[in-house]
DNA sequence: AGACTTTTAAATGTCAGACAAATAAAATAT
DNA sequence: ATATTTTATTTGTCTGACATTTAAAAGTCT
């Protein structure tokens, strides 16, 4: 591992990106214990607060945990599921509210992703995954919802479907797609009329994947896109008139 | 923005928890300037180098930027899908290295979404995607091609034809999906007839992409996903074999 | 001998103060 | 008007110190 002072980047950037390459590369291994910042910044002929800033850098990525006390350190961590689901939420969730994605290009890729997951959840989804489903849609069928209730308990029917997958990777690639989903949605369900159709679809899909019938849930599925683009499509119309309205 | 000095977490982790927060939910926006890290420094009453290791921790994230100088700082940075890119792929490819997952899952997953995204490509592709395709045929049917230029083809064909679907939200997540199974992938292509065979399928894609035939890009995609695990197997029982043979 | 308590050493967490380096605005000189 | 120099601000880095946590080691009591 070796870092370059007179480059242009920070050292502490330069320490990371070493120690963070010797990780993805298999020569640091989970739950080795790195030298002390002490020894490290012996290593790197940096002071330790350098060491420290690259060692937060990486604590940030989940890469390494820390430990006060003797025997204590940095090690290297096994990056769990939970820790990837989160970060992967975040970046889509920043992705799409930095405006860098259309409500259209969001929504194609989430449900073409749910589309792929639907005949996995078919085949292996197991009671409590239904059970689920169905929980959430007697919730939203519930009058007087807030649309952050309605799109969170969306959120959580469209989970347990993939979850039904039984492919952890699925999910955890599914999770940033349909939760950076949710602020959006929540502007298009206000009405009654269209959470009665929505909630109509859902009613189909969890028939579906209780029969084991794939084919019955992309159709529904496809439906539900389609919908959710119409219903859209309204509201920007209604949004247009509105300003024209008001300009006019 | 508040911290509490008396829990158990570090005050850098806190302080970079704040600002995260005040960045998602829109209290900070793109660009906008953070304060000082004086100032930072005065507002949660901690010193320099805590902050610092606060800031860091968001660099590492690509939340936030720092700039020398009069007039620099710390900025809002608006993620760009290269970054979301790198990180997908570095988590991905931990997630998978350290055996969280299990070859078949990875595979299934890869091709699941890889299947999403053919329809949509077959549809959309442009002259360049096609020429991107047709391109790394000819590259992997060279002879003497090392697995490891082999399997890097092998990437490069399938983004092309994930990219070709035109949606960057489906690019970014297949990304990770793709290039972190590179590596498994790279020990089942040893022999010049599985070659062959994993190069007809591609054909076969490239062909169905061309004539934007979308159930034919599928048939055919499924087909190098059995091939894929029925080559994975073989590998596996030959292992065993070869160890059943040392341990006799 | 065994169980409990105290000590100790090592490591991270935090702080204070200083200087270096970069950078853009402002002031100055041409 | 343009080019150059100065200056103020801000991040990057270093040194040294102390606080806190932690587990092993040493000590003490039964």
């Amino acid at each position: 591992m070796k870092i370059d002072p007179n480059s242009s980047a920070d050292l502490s950037a330069q320490i990371a990106q070493a120690i963070k390459d010797s990780i993805v590369e298999g020569r640091l291994i989970v739950d080795e214990r790195l030298p002390s910042e002490a020894e490290l910044a012996d290593q790197f002929q940096v002071s330790r607060p350098t060491v420290r800033e690259a060692l937060k850098r990486l604590a940030a990525q989940s890469l390494i945990r820390t430990q006060r006390g003797a025997f204590g350190g940095a090690f290297v961590n096994r990056i769990s599921f939970e820790d990837a689901y989160s970060q992967q939420i975040t970046t889509s969730t920043l992705l799409l509210s930095m405006n860098a994605v259309s409500f259209d290009t969001a929504c194609e890729a989430r449900f073409a992703l749910e589309r792929a997951c639907a005949p996995l959840s078919a085949r292996r989804r197991t009671p409590d995954h239904l059970a689920t489903m169905r929980a959430e849609i007697v919730r939203q069928s519930q009058p007087g919802l807030s649309d952050e209730t309605f799109c969170a308990s969306d959120v959580t029917f469209h989970r347990a479907l993939v979850d039904g997958a039984g492919n952890p990777v699925l999910s955890y690639q599914l999770a940033g797609a349909v939760e950076a989903m949710q602020p959006l949605m929540n502007m298009i369900t206000f009405t009654a009329r269209s959470r009665e159709v929505i909630v109509g679809l859902h009613t189909r899909i969890a028939d579906a994947i209780e029969a084991r019938d794939a084919a019955a849930a992309d159709t529904a599925l496809v439906e539900l896109t389609t919908y959710t683009m119409t219903l859209k499509d309204s509201v920007m119309a209604a949004r247009a008139a509105a300003r024209e309205t008001l300009g006019g």
